[in-house]
This record gives structure tokens, C-alpha cells and sequence, in this order.
DNA sequence: AGGGGCTATACAATCGATTGCAGAGGAAAT
DNA sequence: ATTTCCTCTGCAATCGATTGTATAGCCCCT
């Protein structure tokens, strides 16, 4: 009961056991090299490898075929509610081809990203996640370069023929423009994310041409693109935007969180949503339908994203193909915190 | 441009770089056998193996030594809200200790759960954080016996001498039932959570003792144990406890998602939160500060939890020590959702 | 009957790092 | 001056699976 022998069991075991040499019973256990076998010598040794309950160590494998079945994520943010859903059906993607998924949270430090690379190439991953990526030199892209390692970008891109699997950013938001142009709106602000960011970019981008697709103007100063993806950020820059442009009528937000810190920038202003103003989000997080009230937002297929993210890494890994890059279609969710403008204010512009 | 040679550098390169053997290179570079070695030799292998930008190969290392720098982690939903930021503090501890985290996800089902342990002990983990334990003879858990691995579970006890991190589950469904009974409730309702997990036993025996403390009557079916932590799971419970309860003016719940589902329930049959009813949840979910009402409900200390049950695990591993059960305090976190009971409610018990 | 061709299996090298053991060299002690 | 001891380094085995190559049969054909 001390330590009954933990160790477990190994091909040279098997083989033993079913009469015959490890090699043989390496190929034998293989379904590409099976066909070298006889087919009564390959049952019996799959047979005492069921019996026994072996399983080959994952450790000596990688090492001698430099393929560890292992593939790797950087995420800013484990708990972050875009990318656990992207992750989760990733994974359980991953999982199906025999792959494993290790996650690594480097947060906003893009240094801190290339490190961990460099840690999962160390432990032979077969491919690279990249969620972290910002739009120009990312030290974390170019570190997979290096090592010539499969990589597909989620939820971002990064130029130049990098595979990526996104939504459609910009005719997302062009969705929530369109949405509050055909409530009446034509004062619209826009709260954008980080700009260094593929999504604070062409989200941004979005606006700007829905707007100008609905001929709306976008004074100057009616844009201000919050530093980081979050509630306090989002405070900020829709306050900043509530005293700066007279007579607004809607927040379009490029994310869900920055629209949640907009929500709280219009309450101490005193404003009601949406009898004074309109706030749109993107992403649909979980649990945005229940906040009061609760928000207009822009959905985007979480799962979808991480299912064909994965599938796209494995395609590279095994055909060794370039992928390319994949954009989904997103849609619009309407709820309660988009209305029409306050009386007099739709005829302005 | 083709492939420039992504080979990356191995300890016999480092040796011959720094003019010595290859074993009296990786003395030089572990830590703990660097006294082996003359000082200078030492200097010069770390340099030449800083220069070359040296990083051991995790698969060869692991198969020599045996352990891996990997530790498991078995969580029912990587997206869950309330393991998420568990396992991003577990992960944060233990990268600063050089390990890696890798996830599965087995849903709810234990026999898979058993299976994954199967396939992270033959990619050598080092150890596992358990989340998905049942209370009862668990697969998942007696793979782990099995095998003899380093083994804590995280926001589940398993009983009988199994080292766990968990939140005082007791202790705060007496803080939601004392703070019910302190703004004059006496007819109070559980909806607790699926029976076979340490959760929904503990807290709803932690509702039963403080309703007696308080010298209130339970009658029968004034708990109903939901099938699963989930909103619809919630709602049904709910739904059957406001048909079956007369007088009822409290549910406690023994978690937040069964708390947005008794909101469902409430609203369905036309009840007011707290006007009419109060509900309180078991967790402190992100968000449920932001839901109408604001909902009542106990905080438990999530990153706190993951960083003890990685040190935790970190010990076992290291030192071999047996680890104990560590129970953290959680809080009571007072918002809208609770409040006095409806006039003449006060005084029927 | 003997050789060519083929199939099925065994042998042995290999991946890269670690570690027990042996031995070289120098210092210290008698 | 010789022995003893100690410090440092090299040698070689090892972890477990995969895979190129060699060989033992066997069938078939002439």
C-alpha cells in the first residue's frame, strides 16, 4: 500500500506479452505501418496491449518523431469571456485528433508572449494558437516564424497573409451603425478598442464607412479608441466622448465590456438607456441579455471560431498547407438598449 | 527562405561551443548540480548556452527524468465562470514555478473525465488539479490512486483524506440564510445544487443548519436540488419550490447560475425582486452586479483558491508531502436582490 | 531443384538530456 | 617522496518509441 509500483507500461512490455519484438509490435499498434504486419500477429498484439493497458509515453514519442500531439494557445486573459468559449470548442476540436491543448496567459505583455513561445516550442508543440496578436511586429508572430511553427491567428489578424480565423469586424459594426441609423440616429460616437488591435482597427473602420455609406458625418473628436479592452477603459473614453460631442445620441461600441463601462459613463451623467441615449455593444458576451437593460450587441461565433481555428492548424500540421484566411459572418442582437433618439434629435444632422 | 533550418539547438552544441562534454554542460546549467563544476567552466557554459539562445528539449528531459513541468487540470467547462479565473491564478502560480497547465475538459461526464486522466498520465503530468470530482467514488479520482499521482482537487472535496482547496461552502450558505433571516424572512426556500457534488451536499446542509440555528422550521419539499448548475435547471427547480412552498418568501440558491434561473421562475409567475420574493446565489459571478436586480450572493475567493491549490500541488510534487484540506472564507456580498419580506410575511412562522 | 522476388520479422541506431561511475590531476599529509 | 584524498571532467548507459536495414523463410516459376 506504500507504492505498489506506479510505473506503468511500456511497448517492450506488449511486445513481450504477445510473443514478439518491441518493432513489431510498434508498427503493429501504428495504423500507417499495420499493413507491414501479418494480421493475426497485429490482433494479438493489440489484444495484449488492451489487456495490459498500454498507452505509449507521450514523453519518448515527441522525442524520437519531434511531433508531441501538443498544440499551443496564447490568450490574453484565460477567464476573459471572448476567448473561454473560442478556447473550449477548440480544444474539444484538438481533442478529437489526438491533440491536446496548452494554454498559456501571457495577458497584454507582448514580450512576455514571445517568451512563452519560445517555451512552447521548447516543449515541441505542433502548432500555435495566437490570440494575443497585435497588428504590427508582433515579437510573438515573428518568434513562430523563426521556428518555422504552424500558427493561425483567432479573433485577430495580423496583415500580410498570416492565417487567421475572425469575424467580419467591420461589417460587424456597420451591422450596429445600420441598426441605430434606421432607428433615427444620426449623432453617433463611437468608443473604439485598443488601436494597436485588428479588431480596434477594422471596427473602427466600420463605423467610419457605414457612417459615410448612410451619409453621416463623423465631426472630428467623435471617436476615441479606449486603451485596453475593459469596463474602467470603457468608462473613460465614453465619458470623454458624453462632454465632448453635443447633442450624441449613441455610444457604438467596439466591444462588450467597453459598453458596459459606457453604461456606467451615462448613469453619472445622468442619462437613461435608451430614452437619452442608445449603446451598442460587440461580441455577445454571456450574460449581456440580463444587465439592465439589456444591451444591443453584435454576436459573434465563439465556438465556430475556435472549432475552425482548430481545424485549420491541423490541416497546416498535417498537409502542411497554407491556410488562409477565414472571416465569419456575424450578426446583429437586438435588445433593450437601442431605441429612437430622444424627441427632436432625429432630424439634426 | 525555404526552410532555414528551424533546428533548434540542443546541450550537445552548448558543449562543444563551450569546449566540454555534454554531461559536464548540463551540470553546469541545473542548478542543482552546478557545485559539480569549476566555477569558470560553469560561466562559460551558461554563456554559450545564453549566446545560442539554449532551451532543453522538454521531451528528452522528460523521458530521462521522468517528470514533465506539465500538471493537469480536469474542469467541467473551460467557459465557466467560476473555474475560469480558478484556473488562470493556477496557471499564474504555477508558470512562476516553471510548469505548464494543460486542460481538459470532460463535461460532466466522469467516465470521460477517467479517460483523460488515462491520457495525462501518459503524457507524464507531473500532477492534476481535479475539479470535476463527484462526491462518491469517482473514476476520474481512483485513475489518479491508481496511478499514484500528485492529486488536489479545486472547489470539490472528495471526502476521506483527499487534499482540497474549496471556499466554505457550509459556512456561506449560513451567511445568505442568516442574512435572509436577519432582514425578517422565516419562510425561506433552497434550491440547491446536484446532490453527488461536494457543492450541492455541503451548502445545502450548511441551509439546513442555519435555518435550525435560527430556530426555523424546514418543511418537507422546501429544498429541491437542482439537476445541474445551470440557468434552466434553476428555473425548473424554482418553478416547482413556488408552487409547492405557500408563503414562500425567500429562495436561497446554491449558486448563481440557479439564481438567474429562479429569476426566470419568479418573473414567470409574476413575483417582484425583492419586493415580492428575494433570492440570493453562491459564487459572485462576474457580471451579476450588473443584472436587474443586482444579485445577492456570496463571494468566494476564486483566485485565491487556484494560487493555494497550485502551491498546494507544487508541495506534493517537491516535497512528497501529504496536503490537507484547505477551507478558504467567503463573504457575504449584500445587493438588490434581497430585502425585507412583504408586509404581514414577517411574523407567520 | 534452384534462384528470384516477396513478405514478415528482428536488429540496432536514433532522438536529447541526465546521472552513476571511473579516472585524471592536484593538493595535502605523513 | 609516496600515499591518500578530493575535485573536476569525461564516458557510457539509460529513458521508450520509431524506423532504416538486414535476414529468414516462403512461394512460384522455369
Amino acid at each position: 500500500m506504500t507504492t505498489p509500483i506506479p510505473r506503468s507500461i511500456n511497448l517492450r512490455q506488449v511486445a513481450e506479452e504477445a510473443g514478439v519484438h518491441p518493432s513489431t509490435a510498434s508498427r503493429a499498434l501504428n495504423s500507417a505501418t499495420r499493413h507491414l504486419v501479418a494480421a493475426p500477429v497485429a490482433e494479438r498484439v493489440q489484444e495484449a496491449a488492451a489487456r495490459l493497458g498500454y498507452r505509449p509515453d507521450a514523453a519518448a514519442m515527441s522525442l524520437r518523431t519531434g511531433r508531441s500531439r501538443l498544440v499551443g494557445a496564447l490568450v490574453p486573459g484565460i477567464a476573459n469571456p471572448v476567448f473561454a468559449p473560442i478556447l473550449a470548442a477548440a480544444a474539444a476540436a484538438l481533442s478529437a485528433d489526438g491533440h491536446a491543448l496548452l494554454v498559456a496567459d501571457p495577458g497584454d505583455d507582448p514580450e512576455r508572449a514571445a517568451e512563452f513561445v519560445a517555451e512552447l516550442a521548447a516543449r515541441r508543440v505542433d502548432g500555435l494558437l495566437l490570440a494575443t496578436v497585435s497588428l504590427r511586429d508582433d515579437p510573438a508572430l515573428a518568434a513562430c516564424r523563426l521556428r518555422g511553427l504552424p500558427t493561425v491567428l483567432v479573433n485577430r489578424s495580423g496583415g500580410e497573409g498570416v492565417p487567421a480565423v475572425v469575424s467580419d469586424d467591420r461589417g460587424g459594426m456597420a451591422l450596429a451603425v445600420e441598426h441605430l441609423v434606421g432607428l433615427g440616429h444620426r449623432r453617433i460616437a463611437h468608443v473604439g478598442g485598443p488601436a494597436p488591435l485588428s479588431t480596434g482597427l477594422l471596427r473602427r473602420e466600420g463605423f467610419e464607412r457605414a457612417m459615410a455609406a448612410a451619409g453621416l458625418d463623423i465631426p472630428p473628436g467623435w471617436v476615441e479608441a479606449a486603451t485596453a479592452y475593459g469596463r474602467a477603459e470603457g468608462e473613460a473614453a465614453a465619458t470623454l466622448l458624453l462632454t465632448r460631442c453635443p447633442g450624441v445620441t449613441a455610444l457604438a461600441c467596439a466591444n462588450d465590456l467597453l459598453a458596459l463601462g459606457a453604461y456606467d459613463a451615462c448613469h453619472r451623467a445622468g442619462l437613461r438607456i435608451p430614452a437619452d441615449i442608445s449603446v451598442t455593444g460587440h461580441n455577445d458576451m454571456p450574460m449581456v441579455d440580463l444587465i439592465e437593460p439589456p444591451l444591443t450587441t453584435i454576436r459573434i461565433p465563439h465556438e465556430r471560431m475556435g472549432r475552425e481555428a482548430a481545424r485549420l492548424l491541423l490541416e497546416r500540421i498535417h498537409q502542411g498547407a497554407e491556410a488562409g484566411t477565414l472571416v465569419l459572418a456575424s450578426g446583429l442582437v437586438q435588445r433593450g438598449s437601442s431605441g429612437p433618439p430622444p424627441d427632436g434629435m432625429t432630424a439634426t444632422a
